[in-house]
This record gives C-alpha cells, sequence and structure tokens, in this order.
DNA sequence: TCATATCTTTGCATTTATGCAATTTTAATT
DNA sequence: AATTAAAATTGCATAAATGCAAAGATATGA
C-alpha cells in the first residue's frame, strides 16, 4: 500500500468533501479523488459513502480512521523528534501569536532577530485558537493565558495588567471614572458572548448591566477599534491598547493574565526554535509598553 | 512528509544497500536513491552514512527506524484488519507451505478449490521459514510442527508419523530392519546440524553412532533423494516420502509432529481465506498418502 | 599500485501522475 | 417537473517521477 495515501485519507475523512481534502493536501481535487479510488482498490473496500454533499466514513474507513490517525500521530513524532536534534541556528522557525502581537509587536523583534540570525527564516501564523503544535502547525506558540496546556513547555514571560481605557472624546463626555464601584455609571464597549471565558470578562459580565452595554465585538482589537470611536469604554489588557486611548483605572478582577511562550517538548532543544524562544523571552520582558 | 517514503526508508534500513532495497520495493534502485535524498532533505538530516559496502543508519536513522517500524506495523493492521472483515468469496489468498506439500499435495488440492471458488485467486509461497504473517507475506501458512507461534490461529489437521524408509537396492544388500536397537547396524542419511531442532532427528543425532551416517542433507526433500539412491535408510515423516522408497518400521522417538494450518488472528474471518482453510483442512484430513 | 567488484550517482527517454477545464451527477428547492 | 447549486467525474495537455543505461566512487585483494 502507498502509505503516502493515508495522509490524503485523514484529509477527506476530516474535511468531509474532496474540495477541501484537496486544499489541506494542496492538491486538486480530481487527483485527491483519483488518489483515494486507487487507496480503495488498494485495500479493497469502500471507505466513503458518497453523498450528495459530501463523503462519509462507511464502518470499514471508520475502523481505518483509527489507524491512520496512529500513524499520522507517530510520523508527527518522528519529525518533531528529529527536528528537535537539530541543533543548528538555521531553517524555518513558525510561531503563531494573536493579532495584537503579531501585528504591534513582533514584526519590530523578528527585523532584529533577523539580523542576529540572518539563517533562520521565521513564519507568523496570526491565530488565537488551539493550533497543533502536535501536528508542526507551529513551533513557538505566544499565547496570553492564567494556564497554558500541559503538554506544552515554555516559560511566563510577563503578567499582563488589565485596565480600563476610554478616548478623549468620551471621557469630555461622561468625566472620568476613578473606582470600579461607579462601573454602571458609564458606557461600555463589551465582550462578546464567545470571550467570556477570559475570567476578567466574565467579572464583567456579571457586574455590569446590560443596558449600559452600547456595543460589543468578538474580538479584543475589535473591541479597542470601537472603544477609539468614543462609544464607550472598555476593559481590556495592557498589550491591546495603543495611545488613541487613554488609561484610566486599574482593572483587577479576574487577576490579569500571564504572556507565554509555548513550545513542544520535543523541540525544546532545537537550536533555532532555543534561539528564537530566548530572543522574544528579553523582547517581551524589556518591553515598555507591557508594563503595567 | 510523503509517508510513503517511511517505506523506502525501511527498505534500506533493512536492505543495507540501495540495490536490495529497490527489489523490496519493487522500484529501480536510482529511484530508491532518489526518494531517501527527498526523505532527507524533508526531515533536513541525514538518516544513513553512506560506506563503501552499503547504507548504515546515523543515529538520526536510528532514531526514525523506531517510529517507522511503529508506522508499518500500524499500516499492516488496518490492511489486515480491513481483509478479515471481507466476508466475500473472491480475491487473493497467499499460502505458504514446505517444499513437499507444495509440490505433492497442494497442486491438487487446488486445482480442485479453483473449481469450487472461481473468483478466489491462490498464490503459493514455498517457504518452511517464519514468514512475517503479520505484513500478510502470507494469509495461510502451512507447517510441520508440534506446536505453532502463539500469535497465529488455525487448526491441527493431522498427526505425522515417523518411520524409517530405505529403497530396495539398499535392503537387498543389508537386509531389513525390524527394530529400533539395531539402528547403529545400518548406513544412514542424516540431518544436516540446522535441522536438530526437529525433535526426532534431535534423538536420532544423540543415538546414531556418526560413522554409520553416509551422508547428510539439509531438507527432508533432500535426505529423501539421498535414500533413494540406495546409500542408506532414513528417519522421515510420512509427507515427505514417495513410492520410491519402502516403509520399513515406524520410528516414535521425538513424537512425531503434526500439522497446522495457520491463520492471523485478523484474518480469521475473511471469506475466502476461511473458505481455503476449509477446504485444505478437509483435503488433508482425507489425504490417504498422510495417514500413517 | 592496479585491477576488480560492488555500489552510488547522473542524463535522458518514457511512463505515470497531476492540474485544468468541461461535463455529469445528485438531491434539495422552486 | 424544472431549476439550482454544490460536488463528483472525465478528457486532455502538462508536469513530475521513474527506469534504463552509462559513468563515477570506493574499498578490497592481487
Amino acid at each position: 500500500m502507498n502509505l503516502d495515501l493515508i495522509n490524503d485519507f485523514l484529509a477527506i475523512a476530516r474535511a468531509g468533501n474532496l474540495s477541501a481534502a484537496a486544499v489541506q493536501r494542496n492538491a486538486n481535487h480530481s487527483t485527491i479523488y483519483r488518489r483515494l479510488h486507487l487507496l480503495e482498490e488498494q485495500l479493497n473496500c469502500r471507505l466513503f459513502e458518497r453523498l450528495h454533499d459530501g463523503y462519509q466514513l462507511t464502518p470499514a474507513g471508520e475502523e481505518l480512521l483509527v489507524h491512520a490517525q496512529r500513524i499520522e500521530q507517530e510520523a508527527d513524532a518522528a519529525e518533531r523528534i528529529l527536528a528537535g536534534k537539530d541543533t543548528s541556528l538555521q531553517g524555518e522557525v513558525r510561531v503563531t501569536a494573536p493579532e495584537n502581537i503579531a501585528y504591534e509587536y513582533l514584526p519590530a523583534y523578528l527585523e532584529q532577530f533577523h539580523k542576529i540570525h540572518p539563517q533562520i527564516r521565521v513564519s507568523v501564523i496570526v491565530s488565537n485558537s488551539d493550533l497543533d503544535l502536535n501536528r508542526r502547525e507551529a513551533d513557538i506558540a505566544i499565547r496570553a493565558t492564567k494556564q497554558p496546556p500541559d503538554y506544552l513547555v515554555g516559560r511566563r514571560v510577563l503578567s499582563l495588567s488589565w485596565f480600563i481605557y476610554g478616548n478623549s472624546k468620551y471621557l469630555r463626555r461622561a468625566g472620568k471614572i476613578s473606582t470600579i464601584k461607579d462601573i454602571n455609571n458609564f458606557d461600555w464597549i463589551g465582550p462578546d458572548p464567545g470571550l467570556l471565558y477570559i475570567a476578567a470578562f466574565n467579572w464583567f459580565h456579571k457586574n455590569v448591566r446590560d443596558e449600559q452595554i452600547v456595543s460589543r465585538a468578538s474580538t479584543l482589537n475589535a473591541m479597542a477599534k470601537q472603544a477609539e470611536t468614543g462609544m464607550g469604554l472598555v476593559v481590556l489588557p495592557v498589550d491591546q491598547v495603543d495611545k488613541k486611548l487613554t488609561k484610566l483605572m486599574a482593572f483587577t478582577p479576574g487577576d490579569g493574565s500571564d504572556l507565554w511562550l509555548l513550545t513542544h517538548p520535543d523541540l525544546r532543544f532545537s537550536g533555532r526554535i532555543k534561539a528564537l524562544m530566548e530572543f522574544l523571552t528579553n523582547a517581551f520582558t524589556g518591553e515598555k509598553r507591557l508594563i503595567g
């Protein structure tokens, strides 16, 4: 059996249709179609039920899926472990970071890093969701969280304080907030329910009356941009805000969060990954904009 | 990473050189060469040390080998399990048997079987060594042994009695043997030391004086053929001997052996494999030539 | 040191796989 | 029943992988 067909099988199983699977495998859908037929022929059994709106695993396909996933995991582990043993200061490093970090902080840092290690090529993947470092979708993850997943290793480089911000236009209209008790006397840009997993927002949601919330957004960046229009105040971590908003007072509920640099244990001793981890650690700890 | 390259990697690691690996993978050696380079490039590390007389794994290669073997096992398991679920009476079945069975018994049986199940194609692999049923080098193994490996399942179809044989020419010269006590009064065709794992031969080796052994051979068939020339007597299981030799007396030391039909547990319920197993069971149990 | 045998590496013709674009299928919707 | 929209197939030109054969390496033994 051509083992590589397992990759195509997995892509189809996950995507549910050929076109999406083809994108994942970067190939044409007709190629994926033909390779699936090859696999089915070689295994002499139908792996998918062809429905009008996609491919669905047959029982035999489900069976294969179990093994295919183990095969993939094993291959990923091999790749990681070999990459982890490479102490040379060259090659690619993939960093994933949330929007604000990727836009406001990384560009300057990486420009500096490139001067020191011109042989290391860095790719930035903007995302805040749990990319699969197992599958090496990224090598280093920069995340703001209180508790990173325990299958990753790394260090807490900063603690991020939260503040209440507002722009000058709104401040002129509504005056300054000076104590958290007055919270319901102001208009607010609130978080979308999807953000309530963040402790600070959870507290906010429970303590601010709904009618005080003039607008919501599903990303911190969008919240900041809305606050910049002067619609209301906003509660945000320090890293999310630039000079267009004025820092009014500390916001302590939720205990803030921490900025973590994370990587997979297998990759910890890779030369290039270690180099970038160390460089970023220094960059972030020396970052004046992020000190409360 | 192209997963199929793992197969090439394994073949090179096992064969120790490209040409032999190419045969295993049935491809040209230059293809294997190019694919190895591709793999090394993709993993960005050297997997083999090129020596003048072959390829030897580097430490990184050793590392990969562990994972590659797991990948292969997983893929083999998947193939077996899917094949095992196929209840249809069609497709290929690979049977491995020792020489004598493959030459003297199987042809007639398989001709009959083909009439009943024309859709099942049977391949016979002549071998007595431990083919890897895990890797599906064969689906059914026919083996003469007292105790088959416990990772296979199957049934004992016969017990094979052992006898002392001689051809008429030798009998005229030396007379008939009638009791085992006279064993050292005759000339013998003996087993090569490589056959001493067989209990009957082991006993023979310990109880027959070396000077009585006029000739040796490393396969039972060769022993039979030598005895047919009239050089001496020979001790053999009943299945190994045809009419050219006269059966003189039973040979009980070593308890004889049993004829087993074996398959992999995963394949037990495959339609075609079940059909052939059952057919062969009947064929062998009804075989008059094999009844002591 | 040269011949030798074995294995690796490369150029080129051929086969095979792929992408593209057009066509067909399928089932849900009008 | 016709329409539609999304996806699966298929034909054909192009690109990529492969086999073949010849050349280059490399240690071993004369």
